[in-house]
Parts: C-alpha cells; structure tokens; sequence
DNA sequence: CGTTTAATTGACATTATTCAACCCGGGTGG
DNA sequence: CCACCCGGGTTGAATAATGTCAATTAAACG
C-alpha cells in the first residue's frame, strides 16, 4: 500500500483505486507518477487552469477541489462537457493532440500535481505505467461521456437531473467524499443548467418537482438524496459506466 | 509507406494517416497492427457487432462500411453516441474494462480486421504501438464525444443538423470518401434523429429549412452541400477537435 | 401492380425558454 | 443598528421550440 500523509500519496492513491482493472500495472503507475511527480500548484476558485488552444506537455492529477471542461459560445450560451474530482487525470489530451478547444476551469480553489511526462514516442516506450494510466482516463472519460450524449439526447429534465445526481453520488463516493445521503457540491443551479443543457429556471423547477415528491432536496452547497432508489429507476442509472469498481 | 492492394494495409494505412501527431509510433503501429491482425470478419447490414455487455480481449479494425455506437432505453427511444467509419478502432475500451454498456451495429455491411490484443500490463509494455494507436484512439472519440456534448445541450436543431453535417464531411473526406460536394451516407433521417437527439418530424422539418435556403440539400442515401460555408457559420463548425490534421 | 419503407405534412399537445418580477440571506458602509 | 446591495433562488405568464399523433405521398421492390 501506498499510504502516508504526503499528498502526492494520497491523490496516487486515489488514482491507483480508479485502476483496480489494470492490477498488474496500478503499481507501474505509482511508480511513474511519484517518478514524474513535480511542484503542487494551487489555482483559486473561478480562474482558468489551461485557457483554450493552450499547448502544453504536463499532466495535472487533481488532489482537491472541483474543476470544470467547458466550452463558452459566441451567443453566451456555455456547456459544462465534465467535472474533474480529486484524483482525477486533467490535460491527459494535451500530450497526444496539439490543442484542445475546451476551457478548464478552477470552481473551488483546487491544488493540482503537474507531472512531467514525455510527449509522443518516449511517453509509450518508457512509461507504460503512465501511458496505462492515460488510456485508461481517457477510456473513462469517454465513458461517461457518452452516457452524458445520452441523457443529453434522449432524457427529459427531470430524468436528466436524477441521472446527474446518481452520478455525482457515485463518484463521490468512491474518493470518500460522501457524508451519509448528502451531497455536498460547489454547484449553483446555474452549474446545473449548463451540466444538464436546460435552463436555470428548469433546473430550479425541476428540483422542486424531486422535493415535492420527497425524493431529493436542494440546498445552496448540498444536496440530500431522500430516496436514491427513486432517482436511479427514474434516470435509469446504473454504474457500471463509471468503470469504479 | 505501407501501401499495397492488401485490405489489412488500406485499413492501417488510413489509421496511421490519422495519427500523425505521434510521428515516431506511428510505424512502429503499423507493426504492431500487422503483426497482430487475424482474420477479416465481415458483418452483414443491421447485425450487432458486439451486444452490450459482452467481454473480448479483440480489437477491431474498420476496413468498410459504418457502424453506430449506440443505446438503446427502456422507453424504445435510442441515442447514437458515435459512428465509427474505415480506419477507425472498435472496441478499444474492452481492453481496459470489464464491460461496454453500449451496443455496436453495422449499420451497412462492415468488413472489420480483428486484431488479437493482449490485455493490461503486456499490452503497453510490449506493445507501445499499439497502445499509442488505443490512446489516441480514444483521445479522439473522447474529443468527438465532448463536441457532442456541447451540440445536443446547447445548440438548437437548426444548429445541430449543421454542425452534424459539417463533421460528417470533415470525417469523411479525411478518408478519401467525399465526391465533391455530396455527401453519401446510408442514414436516414431516423438515424439523423437518434444522433442529433431530436425527433425524427423534425428532422424532416430542419432539413426543409436548410433545403428553402439553398443551404444543403437531403436525398435518400445522399445530401448535397449547396454552401458549406454557411453551414460552418450557422454551427459554430470548427474542425480543430476531431484531430484530422 | 400491390406492398413496404421512408419521407412529408398538418393539427395539436407538451416541454422548455424567455421575460419580468419578487424574495431572501449575507455582506458592507453609513 | 439599519439601509442598501448583490448574488442566488423562486415564481408566474407569455412565447417559442420541439414532440406526438394521424394521415398522405413518394419511391423502391418483388
């Protein structure tokens, strides 16, 4: 076990947790970061971590707070693509593609890990353990991504909120951040409409319909699940996306 | 360059024109890919390529043809998250995970190379190439599928059907399969409402408003681009995250 | 030809957006 | 201590976008 009180530790070992499917080489992987492993940076709330079209040849691996992927458009209007958690891999694109158009940005003061890892060629060759660790994030981001173009797509609003707050719970959980049914989360309703593609006034709306029928209620900062069987049958939630294990 | 008349090198040659960002791997993939291939498995038009849920260490090359990644509800509605075309990789993610929750379907007859990969720790330690070719691979469908995102949350269906036609053009042509300015495609305007998430009434009703203002132009198994670039402009079309080069 | 599948059209219902107010609690400065 | 302001949050009414239902047309095919 890879267990002291050194952050760098604990966000490795909360990466390492992620990967229990790649057992031979989680501990590769370890190795890789503690090897690449340079200064902690810590970026205040609302700030950008990487602005559009930025290049850049590090990793960041999150050890606390929350970090938004968005894309702002000409008319105003802003999609939240995915929320990055503690132990979580940022920029993993970064080193396979000479840009990326989406803006990652500081919700809660976060402090980040920057890992130095080789472009290209040298990355794959010899740093398995790091290459695992990036295809696997990239998997998994894939992953949820496809389930966030379903609820997009196919969900109503009221579907797509539960689903959302199925997932929310789900990974939260898995880094240990759930106190009992409460969620407690740095997003405004505001934050909600743009995860969720609808409008502010629907997202609030919709949380009223999920308190009147006592299933979940919102508060500023948190949220209470009342009834999570209710909001996995109403979203049709099942786990098993999330690839935690 | 790897070009002769054989199928398995059309195939990679396509996959290798895409990674060009990872110049130094890029041929050390097509050995790998070659010296991985097994047989060509051909599926016939409307066949499951692999049901949701089922577990394989194979990878799939696509040689032809087009195959929807997709869910279905509980409801009957059905989303597509992505369609895969010549050149690209299936199946990637099931060597990293336990399971896909989504279905793959030959949406025309497909000829696939089935590659034999082994999986976890042997697979990046032996085979870098080839591990690149899966990173990348889902770095791009990672990069689609945000795009995606952003289309069905916040674009209306005016915007989405233009955006859906510029990317299929961008894509296509990357591949050598556009003639001037028709695009060919076996989708009917059903498969066009399970993308872009909208029903299919109004698909019909966005397709007649880009057809009054001469803007493209919907046949069976057809669809003129009468002004590309007012398509690009209506949508916000930048090809910059499919990666293409 | 009849049959089938997809496309098209119109009338209507539903869902979500926009606009405009109002509320409420937590600062902040007088 | 109070008045004010400000960022959310909440609410209702009007409007726009999209979905559903039902019927019709068109093309494709044996």
């Amino acid at each position: 076990m890879y267990r002291t009180d050194s952050p760098i530790d604990k966000a490795a070992e909360l990466l390492r947790r992620k990967m229990t499917a790649l057992n031979g080489l989680a501990d590769v992987l370890v190795r890789d970061v503690k090897a690449l492993a340079r200064d902690r940076v810590e970026i205040s709330a609302n700030r950008p971590i990487v602005k559009e079209n930025e290049r850049r040849s590090q990793l960041y691996l999150v050890e606390s707070g929350w970090v938004f992927r968005s894309r702002g458009l000409a008319s105003g209007r802003r999609q939240i693509v995915n929320y990055a958690l503690p132990g979580d891999i940022l920029c993993a694109d970064s080193l396979l593609f000479k840009a990326s158009s989406f803006d990652l940005t500081a919700r809660t003061a976060v402090s980040v890990i920057q890992i130095e890892a080789p472009q290209g060629p040298e990355l794959f060759e010899r740093h398995p353990g790091l290459a695992a660790a990036i295809a696997w994030t990239m998997g998994q981001e894939d992953s949820i991504l496809a389930e966030r173009v379903v609820s997009l797509g196919r969900r109503d609003s009221l579907e797509k909120l539960s689903h959302a707050l199925c997932e929310l719970e789900a990974r939260l959980s898995a880094i240990g951040l759930m106190r009992g049914k409460t969620i407690e989360l740095p997003l405004n309703q505001e934050d909600f409409a743009d995860i969720l593609g609808i409008s502010v006034i629907h997202v609030n709306r919709t949380f009223r319909r999920l308190s009147e029928e006592k299933i979940a209620e919102y508060r500023k900062g948190a949220i209470d699940l009342l009834d999570r069987g209710r909001l996995a049958e109403i979203s049709g939630f099942d786990p098993a996306y999330l690839h935690l294990g």
